[in-house]
DNA sequence: GAAGCCGTCTGACATTTGTCATGCCGAGTG
DNA sequence: CACTCGGCATGACAAATGTCAGACGGCTTC
């Protein structure tokens, strides 16, 4: 659907990969696949956040494929260490359910590209050459998922009283947690709730978490 | 750590693979490293529960590679169905999130092997050869969990009654879909969170989840 | 076959939660 | 400056939820 630049890459200088995901069938899997391909080669992988960074720093690749969620810390924040340290690489982020605020949250951090799992390996080597040029690919339906989401209508407060509440706390911890008085605490969810058009609290943290909005 | 037996494969007759993931990355790509050993051959591929069922019809595969969530029916379900229709076809499921109630549902719709998308190709080569040779093969890690979370302790009406609670719908309504006075519900919501070591029944449907028994 | 246990189900009562009216403060606007 | 608007905060009231004691039937156990 998307025109890729197919144009020859510069034989003697194939694009310089870094892998971090956690699944190490898919990692070693998309690792063997890529590297087939002339003009790519695979110089490190990583399986948790601070692992992917250790690694950028250590061999300096030119595209960082990474897994949107990994132990130890996301993808997202791991593309944002590596803008300030390594300028040059560029950051590809690939996952398995694409919520609307993730993908908000990536490019703001300056990722240049982000995709699902559900693409093939050929077309995440035609992505990986795209980005490796200078440009943005977002996939299609991830994008319009995120348009039609729209930005976080919640506040502040409300978004972080929404996510002590995630884990069903009663409202009393709930207060004492983000130092509110437990009536506060309420007012904040029931205005969360009614902007989310849920019915009480636990629907809204529901809803929120689908978008990515938490 | 656990021994495979390394025998070596009939030449003449490789094992027939069906895979079914609805990640085309993850799933080409384990295509393709599987397909590089010479007693594997890969016959069918999918990207849905339906799609598996009907795949294993057409090819009639030895061993079937399925993943755990996929849209339509889960790895589970296919494998119950399997187990009536193919005998002879051995089911190996493949997951990410690995929960102590699937693994145990799993078994018992006669699945043979249980693994995380964590182990490497090269081991996942031998597990289908370790099954397809008829014995099982549970991953350590998840077993020992199994073990330690133990069985459900809700009774048939609790967690059927938490399972309507899941979205956060009010006691009304989940009275209304399980045909119950709300009094009742409200007794059985309050029992399995006092079963689960919840303080309601929100944090109870997390607690359930994490462990698989909903 | 009587006793005891477990799962199912119900209504009454106390607690928690959601809703509302209200006040305070800082930013932007005329 | 005066005004308005939106975010932050609070307490009072009404509704939903959690807890409790108890009734009924099926099952095992002695």
């Amino acid at each position: 659907m998307t025109s890729v630049p197919s144009g020859a890459p510069a034989p003697g200088a194939p694009v310089r990969l870094l892998l971090a995901d956690d699944e190490h069938l898919i990692r070693g899997a998309l690792a063997a696949l890529l590297g087939l391909e002339d003009d790519l080669v695979v110089v490190a992988e990583a399986a948790t956040g601070p692992e992917a960074l250790a690694m950028a720093r250590a061999h300096v690749p030119d595209v960082a494929v990474l897994d949107l969620q990994m132990p130890g810390a996301d993808g997202v924040s791991v593309a944002t260490s590596l803008r300030g340290e390594l300028p040059g690489c560029q950051v590809l982020i690939v996952t398995s359910h694409g919520r609307p605020g993730h993908l908000k949250r990536a490019l703001a951090a300056g990722v240049r590209g982000f995709v699902p799992k559900t693409v093939s390996a050929q077309r995440l080597a035609e992505i990986i050459r795209t980005v490796h040029a200078g440009n943005r690919y977002v996939d299609p339906e991830l994008a319009a998922d995120a348009i039609s989401a729209g930005d976080s209508p919640l506040t502040a407060r409300e978004a972080e009283v929404l996510e002590f509440a995630a884990d069903g706390a009663p409202v009393a911890e709930i207060a004492e947690r983000a130092a509110l008085s437990p009536g506060t605490v309420r007012n904040y969810l029931s205005s969360a709730a009614s902007k989310l058009g849920a019915e009480n609290r636990h629907a809204a943290v529901r809803l929120a978490r689908q978008r990515g909005w938490v």
